[in-house]
DNA sequence: CATGAATGAGAATTCATTCAT
DNA sequence: GATGAATGAATTCTCATTCAT
């Protein structure tokens, strides 16, 4: 998508100047009061130059689109693919997401409402196409945290997927228009949910630990045996209880 | 919601039959694609006629939109006010809005577009109050159900209404169009994921109170630190278990 | 076609001013070369009106059509119900779609242009059926006359129909933008041609009756063979004189 | 017409394609539905390569034109050119143009429409020389079986030529779409209508003789003044009635 | 010769909406 | 309550055409 060519041609730079003109109007005015003749005016350029560059308006949209989802891929491929933790990787990819949410909703909200609940067969099949390729990256990772027993493995990952860009659409769609969205913070917590070490077991961990104080007190010891429960849903305690 | 009164006046007759052809409209064609005259040419009434009863076409959606929700309230305050076990009465509410979108969802799909996504305040904040109250039967019981640790009490009521709708949504969303869609499986899978005793607990539960009695017996104590979860399918071992 | 009761309702009025600026337009511009925006402003009506009457551009030249047909029809009604000579109604028949060819050509030339050289099915088949509905009059007259011996019988129909028409467009097509055509006189002469006995027969004739008429005298003989074609192919009697 | 050089230079080639491809879409799609940059990129070349070569689209019709008439001329003259009978080279000639009509109306028709119904007088003055030249063929014939009586004297050969070429117009214009036309078959008895012994002078022709036969019995003579009709098939019977 | 980019001037529509009757 | 007529503003999109390179 990135021409690594130097010499941009006169007619790549004027595409590039519309599409963030572009991508501009419809974040501030959304994609019904945007008008073409105003983006092409604020350019200073001939209303057909840009039906030349971009055939329609909607193709114009679905131009912003590709470069949108272009640089999301991008980076979410490097998260994808740098070294550590499946799950922070994870973590990571959802947090990068947010952040872009956080950022760049109202653009976000043009594609969504034109594109999936929008009657543009042709905008709503190349939205789809960009989104299966950007799941595709948690999909993969999320299979591989099931295997490890970091999300719950009888959650089809389809799901996992519906539950977490559901809901930080919903978060997001629901703070509106605030400027100072936490929208990262509750995608977070969304993971939180999912993932399984956190999945309620604070309070456990507190009743574990006062009953650790407990045991400790009555048998007058005091280590960090905690930390029980390093994958999951552990047999351990059964361990315990064989004892 | 209903109107108690016998004679509905031709006027209401009317009206009924302009909201009850919008919506289908709506329905089949978008809202973009739904012209007043065409409604209006389908009854057999003049384009006048629909804007003395509706205002406007926004307007018009709108009385859809109230209509839609009278009913969907209406069934949701039945099943709130169920008597019975408040997870099963959560669950009934949740079921009974996927069956909702499975059956309707290209109307709801156009109130999303045009009061959630769209650019009109005055239909967002409409739809906004039928959802505040709406939701906030889930609410409470979430609430209820969060305080009997049925689901998880850290995380805020709002995040999991936001998962549930929203993961709803989402699925919905990638079902398009097809006809025999299965949201109201995904839908149950959805809130499995969010009750307590499904997220690996239960074993764990158990144990702990097993553990905790044992403790306090030995220790001579008896607070009342175990009356976490007295709904859930949990306690249960520990009574055969006492016995 | 014309509505017999009296009050003609705003719209009719509208329709009819419409109609009657557009036609003007057609005529004096060419299709291409007349915005409906031209004719609504000329009218002092909007621009909308327009198209909530006809539809659309060529919707409106359809109409314009209608009229014209429906005029001719009646005229031509009146030629072929009138009492008389079938030869002679024939040939009034000609001459009145002349005549009109004659004042209006510039209509009629918008219609050909965009009717049946056009590319527009709909006002295609408009005309077809206008033009099947006019013919079949000219049809009818044909057959009879060549039952009478009038036209050559073994010529079909259709064809003569095709040399009438065919013949007088190419006339008025040459003399294309001239004030004074002579389209009546050419139309009238084509018909001639067509006419057995005055199949170029008239000078002829004439001559021949003097010379025939002279000979007699020289030779002493006083047949009637002067009363040659009344009726066609009369040179039979010539037989008889033979004998 | 034909470029005699032998070696087409790049631009010869260049334009003779663009010839080829804009006749095969102006057939196919008319003029209006043609675009200049449909042909390019057929063609794969750039769109302002038609503009060096044609100028504009009218001018490139005006060049389809040329070509198209270019072959018609050259054909006609062949056939007007050929030895022997007159009307037998006329009769010829009128089934050159209808076998062209019948093979290739979609083009004629593009030129009719444009050229002759059109508003572009330079198209109209264009086609209007083509055709002045290639009707001269024909009037030159037609004078000449008027001076044998082969045709009508009488009619103005102008009228003769627009009786015919009117005549095919409409029989192909009628015949819309079919696939097998009749065209040819149709012209052919178009002039059979307008051959003199065809056209019911068999009676005069009747009377000639007797006159003659009068005078050269009265005048004690019998010379060859019949000779009208060289070529009819008439003549004999006199010639056989003579001996 | 050829090109690719830019243009620009419409022009036809569409439709929600108003209002007198 | 209902209607029919009129509106009119706003917008997308089309394409022949030009021109510097």
């Amino acid at each position: 998508m990135a021409d690594s060519s130097k010499p941009p041609t006169k007619g790549a730079r004027t595409r590039a100047t519309i599409l963030r003109h572009a991508a501009e109007s419809f974040r501030r005015d959304g994609y019904d009061d945007t008008t073409v003749a105003s983006i092409a005016q604020k350019i200073g350029i001939s209303e057909g130059t840009v039906f030349q560059h971009f055939g329609s308006k909607s193709g114009l949209l679905g131009a912003v689109m590709d470069e949108f989802y272009a640089e999301l891929h991008a980076t979410a491929l490097d998260i994808a693919g740098s070294p550590g933790d499946a799950e922070q990787r994870f973590r990571n990819l959802i947090d990068a997401w947010a952040l872009r949410a956080e950022r760049d909703w109202d653009l976000i909200r043009v594609f969504t409402q034109r594109a999936r609940y929008g009657t543009d067969p042709e905008l709503d099949a190349r939205w789809k196409e960009h989104n299966r390729r950007y799941t595709r990256l948690h999909f993969d990772l999320i299979e591989q945290l099931q295997a490890q027993g970091v999300l719950k493995d009888q959650v089809p990952p389809a799901l996992i997927r519906d539950i977490v860009f559901g809901a930080i659409e919903h978060i997001a769609l629901g703070q509106d228009l605030s400027p100072h969205m936490e929208i990262r913070e509750k995608a977070n917590q969304v993971v939180d949910v999912l993932v399984a070490h956190h999945a309620g077991q604070p309070p456990i961990d507190g009743r574990l630990e006062r009953i650790e104080r407990k045991l400790d007190a009555a048998l007058g010891r005091g280590d960090g045996s905690v930390k029980v429960m390093p994958e999951g849903r552990t047999g351990d305690g059964s361990a315990a209880e064989r004892a």
